[in-house]
DNA sequence: CCGAAAACTGGACCGATGGTAGGGTTTTTA
DNA sequence: TAAAAACCCTACCATCGGTCCAGTTTTCGG
């Protein structure tokens, strides 16, 4: 039982860096069976087919990726009360969380899987979906809880500023993948950081005052 | 002659829906040839191998991004001479080129690329690497024309500011994707319109002076 | 309208791959 | 110590990328 989550473990470890590198098309079984120093009969034990793999794959990424973002805003909301502030502490700890991965961000998961569609069942694609909805909810609730403090000069939607997240972490991994630079994501991040002050920080004539309270 | 262009383009349209929805290692060339009506034989007529396939697919595509965005910012241009204000509108327009996308935006290659990299020779990935960097010269030039006649209040690296466009666009068009939404995209765009023009714009006491003399 | 180049067709073949099936063997654990 | 878990071995099949080569039709410039 323990000894086969490890295996299963490293079969998704392997199998999540070719994904991430050549695709899920082109990852091919026997590639993995042989990094992972087992047989086919090996691999099949552990996942009915390929589409179960990808399954398994995708939902070990968006969970972990779940706890990253629990643990880094969770932190955040430890360290100040106001929700700006700490919408604002939160984003650079992650950017520190990207900065700190060694050779970069490997690849977003959900991005790959979005780019291959066509060859998931709809357990998969759903489960993409469900994914990026929470992420979205999340955010979301930050930017309600900043908004109720700080109402923006000029009306954004929140939604889409929620969703600007995901779509700049996502678009970031890219530009550093194509660059070459992992650096790109952390600035992409840190940028996003520094419009959401900008806008919902109170005009420079009230600059001096002080925040206003908490809720 | 001109009979094979014709092939030859056809081929490409149908290798880039495939790659788009399933990546390109899971296209087949016998799905390709099957649905273009010709054999193996007329396909390596026009293709020496898969790799010219993929370079011929990013070849095209980065020709006509390129070509819509001379077309959406050189009449962006024509309209307004003040370059903040022209860079607004071309971001409007973006904008509405891509809201009449029917079916809405298909996929951009270069992140189908980024996402299959060991597949592909190094013309291929050296192809995607210069296209990017191109488009981020281009925004990167419009952003300094607007600095220098509206000095933003927080200094903001404009280099970064101008990757986030394709950053934005490659993550929205991978939001809009997961949650088939199309408009998903389209609003991303208009955000960072939003938020680049709050960033450039005077501060709220100089609200009702005049813009400055473009240079 | 003709001839040459362009644009294919046809078929045979190879090695590798994804995936299936089923019967064995070792290892772990309760 | 026995059963359940965690594998291994072998054989097999259809598909795919790619090659080769010999033919045939289509197109178009002169």
């Amino acid at each position: 039982m323990r000894k086969g989550e490890a295996t299963r473990e490293r079969i998704l470890d392997i199998a999540q860096a070719s994904v991430l590198e050549k695709g899920f098309g082109a990852t091919s079984i026997e590639e993995i069976i042989a990094a992972a120093g087992i047989t086919k009969s090996g691999f099949f034990y552990h996942f009915r087919d390929k589409n179960e793999l990808a399954y398994a794959l995708l939902n070990r990424y968006v969970t972990e990726d779940m706890r990253i973002l629990d643990e880094v805003f969770g932190r955040a909301a430890d360290l100040c009360d106001d929700p700006l502030q700490s919408f604002l502490v939160g984003l650079k700890l992650l950017a520190e969380v990207f900065a700190d991965l060694p050779g970069g961000h490997p690849g977003c998961m959900i991005a790959s899987v979005c780019y291959q569609e066509r060859l998931f069942d709809r357990r998969v694609i759903e489960l993409n979906r469900t994914a990026v909805v929470a992420m979205n909810a999340r955010f979301r609730s930050y930017l309600e809880a900043i908004a109720a403090v700080y109402p923006p000069r000029e009306p954004l939607d929140l939604d889409t500023l929620a969703e600007m997240i995901s779509c700049i972490i996502d678009g970031g991994i890219i530009m550093s993948k194509v660059m070459g630079d992992p650096n790109r994501l952390v600035r992409q991040i840190l940028a996003y950081r520094a419009l959401i002050k900008q806008h919902f920080s109170p005009p420079q004539e009230m600059a001096s005052r002080p925040p206003p309270l908490a809720a």
